[in-house]
DNA sequence: AAGTGGTCTAGACCACTCT
DNA sequence: GAGTGGTCTAGACCACTTG
């Protein structure tokens, strides 16, 4: 039950009371209380004209929902605790809850599964592997092969520091690696990781996973790859590159440039892939 | 209300009574009669395990609503009735209306704004110009410039006809149309439209017109592009090209092949286009 | 049978827009 | 003030999964 003092809240305010008291208590007692007036009493003030502006309850449930997966509450594949439990928890309605996740569910975070419950998103199932990788194949759909060729430690060059909202200089990883398709190589990928979250990545622990580099990620570091901006160009191939992907010199490529978020909108990886696409295409989907 | 006689529906059937008798009625006397009871009969039935399996209420009200935009009974940038207004036509609850509507929104076919209605999505609007162009300036964020060179029309040929539906040798439009940014192309288009679809286009008509085309298309033949679907891929500028986007001979560009459905899936367009990314850059955004 | 998410309804109140 | 979409609650029932 919402029952925080009326007094005045400002509009912008995250008001949820989280965890009140009763957080554990036996479930259902907490919620189903002076419901209307108590939600009225949490969300309406006057409207004064404040900057971030006005945030609904299920919007704040919603950021409650984010802290607890940021502070790793529940990782990568489980499940979350259920709907009613979430009301009773957070002192709202299942509507609103159900709401929440709603959009959590549309943005990827979260998966629901009638009757099993709501996941926690992972890069590391089956069904969706290798999430944001578009390329597809002009015919065929053989997975890709994957070689490792690289992994050091570097400090941070000033670009890419700046990408990653690191200062120049700071420790980071960078990984160098191809993906083949019937023997042929097609992607050649530069990964650059915050050293600082990624303190035991090595050659090894690449070279023994199997699956996408994000699900390791998520397994063995607790980062979660969430969403990503890319940057496409179509470049010319130079000396190194072409010996690499088996390609004349000049030769067309596709520059895929991308920088790869978390909670909270940290940017925690960049990756600039170079893509042959003389038998493959980048696949996009417009609304 | 949904009466339906409560003969068993296979749980496939998209099983709304569309516009029941008293459909433009005084409004709310239709809705809220023996709401659960009678759409509990509308939805359950035994579970015989058919194809295209269950739909629930609000996708089929949805689908209703499709056939009205596909009819042309509302137009681009018009409002469409109030919810409560399409409760009492189809039958009802508000909630399953707006559950619909709220699909159809994060499907960019309808535009919700609160205190004036919902309206039909349109790319002639200023707030959402060239909604299907993701080509970003490095710096800056000027408007791109039109250069229409030519619009022909032409007897489809197999390549072209397969990918809109059409058969080899059907009527057929193509444009081609260069776009500046300071001055200096960075985009060589051509489109092929069914020339069906748009009887009266022309050069004329093409040149006296402002704003994206897909705009024109919607306001002049009534066809919504809705969806898109793009094969991205590097390739060398040859002769022709070259001399247009005022490159070099074998110079990388970004070639864009889109495939633009309107309602139902239907394609109604493709589109090639090339980009000079020495100074733009395609924008993607990946969850 | 119990628990979970999925659908549908109903009603209240809020925020925004226009007249 | 009237009308619109936006939020929140509550309760019913359905579909799916698991023991």
């Amino acid at each position: 039950m919402p029952n925080l003092p009326p007094s005045s809240l400002p509009r912008t305010a995250p008001a949820v009371a989280s965890e009140r008291s009763g957080a554990v208590l036996p479930a259902t007692s907490a919620a189903p209380a002076a419901a209307t007036g108590a939600s009225a009493a949490l969300l309406s003030s006057t409207s004064s004209a404040e900057s971030p502006s006005f945030s609904p309850l299920y919007r704040q449930i919603k950021g409650l929902i984010i802290a607890r997966l940021q502070a790793g509450e529940w990782k990568a594949g489980e499940s979350i605790p259920s709907e009613l439990e979430l009301a009773a928890r957070f002192g709202v309605s299942q509507g609103t809850v159900r709401k929440a996740i709603d959009e959590m569910s549309a943005e990827n975070l979260l998966v629901r599964r009638q009757g099993k419950g709501t996941f926690v998103a992972t890069h590391a199932e089956q069904k969706q592997q290798y999430r944001f990788l578009r390329l597809m194949p002009d015919e065929g759909s053989e997975s890709l092969g994957r070689q490792l060729l690289d992994c050091r430690r570097l400090r941070a060059p000033a670009a890419i520091a700046r990408q990653l909202q690191l200062r120049t200089g700071d420790p980071m990883v960078e990984v160098r690696r191809l993906l083949h398709s019937k023997g042929e190589p097609v992607v050649l990928d530069d990964i650059w990781l915050p050293g600082q979250l990624f303190k035991g990545l090595s050659t090894e622990l690449l070279n023994q996973h199997r699956g996408p580099f994000y699900g390791l990620f998520e397994a063995e570091f607790g980062v979660h790859m969430i969403r990503a901006q890319e940057k496409i160009r179509a470049v010319a191939a130079d000396a190194e590159t072409a010996a690499l992907l088996q390609v004349e010199v000049g030769a067309p490529l596709l520059s895929v440039e991308r920088l790869s978020f978390t909670y909270g909108d940290k940017p925690v990886e960049l990756r600039r892939g170079l893509y042959n696409t003389a038998s493959h295409f980048y696949r996009n989907e417009l609304n």
